[in-house]
DNA sequence: GTCTGATCATCAAACCTTTGATTAATCGGG
DNA sequence: CCCGATTAATCAAAGGTTTGATGATCAGAC
């Protein structure tokens, strides 16, 4: 360590511009953390790397609010919700697909499952075409849960958006659609 | 339900534009549930909608990708490997810190700390001006699972972030913080 | 000095996730 | 018609997260 960003003529060099550790947070450990990474490992990729430590953590702030001040208040979990929300918008349909639109393992929506149906918010009913198959249903209680739920969702997604211009939200929404439409160039591993 | 985008003059409506839900997937779902809480619900706000709902489902593809190909594999959690990375760069440090800027609770931490210290990657230690605190360094081996840990995950970091030219990374990066500049508005919550 | 309220860490219970194995049903040759 | 391969769902073990409670330690008021 004891390295400097910025040239020296004496043997003695000292890190400047870098917050002390216990001064950092969730949020400036990005500007932190790719400068310090850059001066470890030469070779490394700061700019991708900013791009997804900037990513990740932003998307981890979001949903931390929209989990804890909206929906574990009212009883559902982050997955909880993502299911319910998918059988609102989608209607029953095969578990499987379920799955695979609110984006969890077969195995772990299995689990998850048998808390929503405990509370009465789903249905479980065996497919009539393929004995294999579960086809899944919200209950009124579901279909009432999400109703509610997704308002108070949809005001706190309205507060974060408005910190960017409509034309910004906009751009934005491209980017990730750029970047996420290179997965497949990347060869990204998806679930299951 | 039954409803539809377009106005007909007869009694019977077709919703069209829309994939059966049998042939949605995690990413052109965000299209559809915009489109379709649109019109269950007119008072919406479709563009934050859009605006958080892709930006969640993006970060979670990128994660998941780096978890299951850069970190399991060597024997890592996502939530490790964040820990053990905020270590490698801002050096020794109290818990507390730790958890602040890998962003975790106090007890999640305190949890996860069991299993990386019983795999000989970290150390824990009782802080000397503070017999509350606890002091937390990497071992040799924590050091050597985060240098060629890094190396990979920074390779798949590359991968993803060359679907953007290099303006448009910088416009994103851009973007992400200005939307969580915003959060103090928003008066999002926060971890603990 | 001692009490009181904050702070640090851990624990406990409930839940969700991952990987890998198991069971049940279907499909498609032969 | 039957057998092997595939596919759907669940189970099992290990791990991480949340909220809320508990035990230590510290810091400031008196």
């Amino acid at each position: 360590m004891n390295s400097s960003r910025t040239p020296s003529t004496t043997l003695v060099t000292v890190t400047h511009n870098a917050l002390p550790p216990s001064d950092l947070t969730f949020w400036s450990f990005v500007d932190y953390a790719v400068r310090k990474a850059e001066q470890e490992l030469p070779s490394v990729d700061a700019d991708a790397m900013r791009v997804i430590l900037t990513l990740s953590r932003a998307a981890s702030m979001v949903i931390y609010d929209l989990e804890s001040s909206v929906h574990r208040p009212r009883g559902l979990t982050w997955p909880g919700f993502r299911v319910i929300f998918a059988l609102w918008l989608a209607g029953p349909m095969e578990a499987k697909t379920t799955a695979e639109i609110s984006g969890m393992s077969r195995a772990a929506l299995s689990a998850l499952l048998n808390t929503l149906e405990r509370d009465g918010l789903i249905v479980r009913e065996r497919a009539s075409h393929d004995r294999r198959a579960l086809q899944l249903s919200l209950t009124e209680a579901g279909y009432g849960a999400i109703l509610g739920g997704f308002r108070a969702h949809n005001r706190r997604e309205s507060a974060w958006a408005a910190a960017l211009e409509p034309e910004e939200r906009q751009e934005f929404v491209r980017l990730l659609n750029k970047l996420m439409a290179g997965s497949t160039n990347a060869k990204a591993k998806f679930r299951n």
